[in-house]
Formats: structure tokens, C-alpha cells, sequence
RNA sequence: GGCCCGGUGGCAGAGUGGUUAUGCAGCGGUUUGCAAAACCGUGUACAUCGGUUCAAUUCCGGUCCGGGCCUCCA
């Protein structure tokens, strides 16, 4: 399998240190509030991804952390009168309800920040023993000047950074680049004790520590979003190298583009976020995959009802070739997996399924059975065609003018009547109304089906 | 200011040093009572200016335009 390093800015082949255990970490949400549509397209991204290891090697191990201690969460929690606990154990909840809803399968683990406090202040206890941290003024900085190639990731100079630097600095810095491990707590702030007093961890440390308890000191893929480059992940590298002595946290940086709307990023601090709950109501939640995975996950991807209406019919012609045939783990289409081998390009993938569907539609059973058994390997068409034909949450209409199953057999029965009795005038306007009601007519060999559209 | 990444036909979106992406939309046909679906056919697309080359959309350089990071952010 290729896969672009954001470390080496290159196409490069995977080879895993250990063949017989793949490890895998992605930067996982901080619970404060519901994820937006740009947020979950890591989630379904590296969901393929993973999909796909495991395809090709026999162990896997996915962790997928979850942020439950930060400034945010706090100043939520306030917002809404709620306790911290409730908020965190809240959106937890609801982020799980999204995932399922995109179809992404759970990680192996998804170890909490809050859980592994202890594995933190070990960290940072090694960091200031080893001479890469200090203490100043109740803080723990990492001292990034002691880290020799600090910046190889985002490919950013300490000069760059300081002569870029928008952010005032903390007096208790001995350079501005420094960065922090802990900080403290005032009594109405969660804190933990540590040797440096009551307190809780800067924002880095946690991946650091979970990577480490769950993969070890050195593992093979770390993901996220291109925005995690730098300064989270840069600083991630920094305390797990020099905490370890090693010279690489994670072989394999992979970094997914971002969600756009016209154009612009999509972000909580712009305001222009979907979340997936709209999103998932207003489209069937499978369209929603299908829209995140029609643009390869390096590039942006600009979100609009056209996306979602292409999506919509790039599946629905999908299911209709696909039939009922089943799904079958070895007749996975060879074109198909090479795609998705090739830097995940799903794009390319999506196409050699449209490719099957036009050998299915020929009625080449072996072309619908791979059809089926490769979109699984994407997490798509994994209802049945007659469940998705007639399935709600179109993307056009509400559901208040739908129709009932059983009204519309009623109206296909008259039609048909009036076909038999060549009244072609009644059975069109039947035809008609059912098709402002978004019901679309099929007269096959067996009779009449219909779909929503 | 520093550092990254892009600009492909009506739209979305892959890819390639010389030959069909794919889907949607459009047009013509087959089929159908008429449709729908399906199948077949159909498009002088690769920001711009130079360079390398027998040959560049594809490699190199400049220009223009757009996006992102440098602050929480997928």
C-alpha cells in the first residue's frame, strides 16, 4: 500500500515494523459539543483506512483518543450550567450516535485524556529528569530548543516561528516557542495533583501518553486533520522523541484536507458548521459518507446540495446494478482494492465501482457480487437495495407530504388497472401525482417497483 | 512577514510525458403504451508565460489567482 508521509511530503510504500500488528493513532474530538461535518471526515477517512489494513494484514490496533479535559469543555459546561462530567459523558454519547450514523466502525481503543493522567505526569516527570522541560511559576514547558530537529514535521524553523509569532508571550517562558506540559489549576478548575501542584495537562501531552501506553514509544500510522500539523502533532513528536530518546514517534504522518463551504474552511470559529446531526437528517446518513468520500482526502472537499445530490445518485445507481446480490470478503474487486491502495483514493475507487455496475447492469452476476463486496470495503451499500430504494430522508422533500407504503401500492394498483383497461390517461396521471410526491415508477418484467427519490 | 498546498471539460472529480477516467447534466439512438431504469454513441478540459523534450495538461522556473497553517480548530 502507498501512503503520502506529511513527514517525507511523499508517496511512500507501508511497510509496518511489525507485520503481524499494525499500529494505528488518530487524534480523536474534544467533547464540548457536537462534531461537524469537517470533523468527521477524518473519522470516515481513516475508517477506510483501517478498513483496508486490516484487510491486507492480520492485526490491527486502532486508537482513536478522546479529549475530555480542556479550557473549552470548561467554559461550556459553565455556559450551560451543566457539570463538566455531565457535559463530557454527554457528547460523548452524541459523538458515538454520529459515528454509527456515518457508518465508521468503533476504534479498538478510545482511551480518555481524564484516565491517563497518571501516565501524563510520568511523561513529563522523564521530560524535566532528561533536561527537555522546567518548571516556571507553577507551569511544566517543554524546552523546544533542546530538540534538535524540532519543526521536521511542518517543515517550520524556530526563526520561521518566531517571526511569524502573532501570540503574545507568557513571561514565565524562557523563549517564546516553548510550549506547555502542565499548568495550574485555581480550586473551580478540574486539577489533578502532580509534583508541580494541583493541575491539569496543556494540550499535547495527552496524545503523547496514550500513543505510548496503547502502541508503545515508536508505531506506524499517526493521523488527523492538516490543522493538527502544526502544533499539535509537531509537539507531539517533540515530548514522545524526547521522552523516549527516539528519533520518530510515528513512521507514517497521514493528514486529511479540510471541509469547506463555498470555498472557505469550515470551522466552529467562522460559524459556518454543519453539524452531522443536520447533516444526517436532512440527507440519508450513507450520502453523507458517500459526499466525504467523493474527493480524494488530501484534497479539500466543498460541501453543497449538489455534492450531496451527486452523491445521493452516484449511489442510488449503485444499489439498483448491485441488486441483491450478496457481500462477500473474497470477491473484493483486484482494480478496486489497488485504488484504495494507492494513497486511499476513493475517488478512483468510487469510479471502478460505477465501472462494475455498468457490467451488473449487463446482468454479469460476478461484476454485482464484487460491486457489493468492494463497496462494503468503503462502509457503502450495506442495505439492502429494496430497503434503500424505498428508504426516507431524500434529498429533496420533507416528510410531511410522504406517503405510506401501503398508499402507494393502493396507487400503483389503480394504475395498473387502468393500464390493463388502456385508460393510459388515468394510469399517467396517477404516475404523475406519485411523482410530485417523490415517488418514481419502474414497469419491469415482474411488475412495478418504485423508489424515492 | 514566514511556511505549506492547490488551479483539469457545464458541475463534481481522478489520472497521465505521446492512446477512453468515472458520475451528474446535455445531445442522438435502442427499449418502453408513454415514462423510468438500463445499454450504445456523443465533449478540440487540463490558469498563464517561458524552458527541457521528437512530444507536456503531465517535468522545471516565473507570473496571476485561490486555499491553509503560524492562536483553539478535523
Amino acid at each position: 500500500m502507498q501512503l503520502y508521509n506529511t513527514l517525507t511530503r511523499q508517496k511512500q510504500s507501508f511497510a509496518p515494523i511489525d507485520p503481524s500488528h499494525v499500529r494505528v493513532y488518530a487524534c480523536g474530538p474534544t467533547v464540548y459539543g457536537r462534531i461537524h461535518v469537517g470533523n468527521a471526515r477524518p473519522i470516515v477517512v481513516f475508517d477506510v483506512l483501517v478498513r483496508v489494513l486490516r484487510r491486507l494484514y492480520d492485526r490491527v490496533t486502532y486508537v482513536r483518543n478522546i479529549t475530555d479535559v480542556d479550557d473549552k469543555i470548561n467554559e461550556r459546561a459553565a455556559t450551560n450550567g451543566q457539570s463538566i462530567t455531565d457535559l463530557c459523558n454527554e457528547t460523548i454519547a452524541s459523538f458515538h450516535a454520529d459515528t454509527a450514523a456515518l457508518g465508521a466502525e468503533p476504534p479498538d481503543v478510545e482511551p480518555r485524556a481524564t484516565h491517563h493522567i497518571d501516565e501524563m505526569i510520568a511523561m513529563i516527570s522523564l521530560l524535566i529528569d532528561k533536561g527537555h522541560a522546567y518548571v516556571a511559576d507553577g507551569h511544566v514547558l517543554f524546552q523546544v530548543s533542546t530538540m534538535d530537529n524540532y519543526g521536521a514535521l511542518s517543515k517550520r524553523s524556530i526563526d520561521d516561528m518566531i517571526a511569524g509569532a502573532r501570540v503574545e508571550v507568557a513571561p514565565y517562558k524562557r523563549a517564546a516557542e516553548d510550549f506547555v506540559l502542565w499548568k495550574p489549576s485555581v480550586p473551580e478548575q478540574p486539577g489533578w495533583d502532580s509534583p508541580w501542584g494541583r493541575g491539569r495537562p496543556g494540550w499535547h501531552i495527552e496524545c503523547s501518553a496514550m500513543a505510548k501506553t496503547y502502541l508503545g514509544e515508536l508505531f506506524d500510522i499517526h493521523a488527523g486533520g492538516l490543522d493538527l500539523i502544526f502544533p499539535h502533532h509537531e509537539n507531539e513528536i517533540a515530548q514522545s522523541c524526547c521522552a523516549h530518546g527516539t528519533s520518530h514517534m510515528a513512521n507514517y504522518w497521514l493528514h486529511n484536507g479540510f471541509v469547506t463551504m463555498n470555498d472557505e474552511k469550515m470551522s466552529k470559529s467562522l460559524g459556518n458548521i454543519i453539524t452531522v446531526e443536520e447533516a444526517t437528517s436532512r440527507y440519508r446518513p450513507e450520502v453523507v459518507r458517500a459526499a466525504l468520500l467523493s474527493a480524494h482526502y488530501r484534497a479539500p472537499l466543498d460541501l453543497s446540495d449538489s455534492t450531496m445530490q451527486d452523491a445521493h445518485n452516484s449511489l442510488d445507481r449503485l444499489y439498483r446494478a448491485a441488486g441483491t446480490a450478496e457481500i462477500s470478503d473474497d470477491r473484493v474487486d483486484d482494480e478496486f482494492l489497488a485504488c484504495l491502495c494507492d494513497d486511499l483514493n476513493t475517488p478512483a475507487a468510487l469510479a471502478r465501482l460505477h465501472e462494475l455496475a455498468r457490467l451488473a447492469n449487463k446482468r454479469d452476476q460476478v461484476a454485482a457480487i464484487a460491486l457489493k463486496s468492494s463497496a462494503a470495503l468503503l462502509g457503502l451499500l450495506r442495505q439492502e437495495g429494496d430497503v434503500w430504494a424505498k428508504g426516507a430522508g431524500s434529498v429533496s422533500g420533507g416528510d410531511d407530504k410522504r406517503l405510506d407504503d401501503t398508499a402507494i401500492d393502493a396507487e400503483i394498483a389503480a394504475r395498473n388497472a387502468a393500464r390493463t383497461a388502456r385508460d393510459f390517461a388515468k394510469a399517467d396521471a396517477i404516475r404523475d401525482a406519485l411523482a410530485d410526491a417523490g415517488i418514481i415508477l419502474e414497469d419491469g418484467q415482474d411488475g412495478t417497483s418504485w423508489r424515492r427519490s
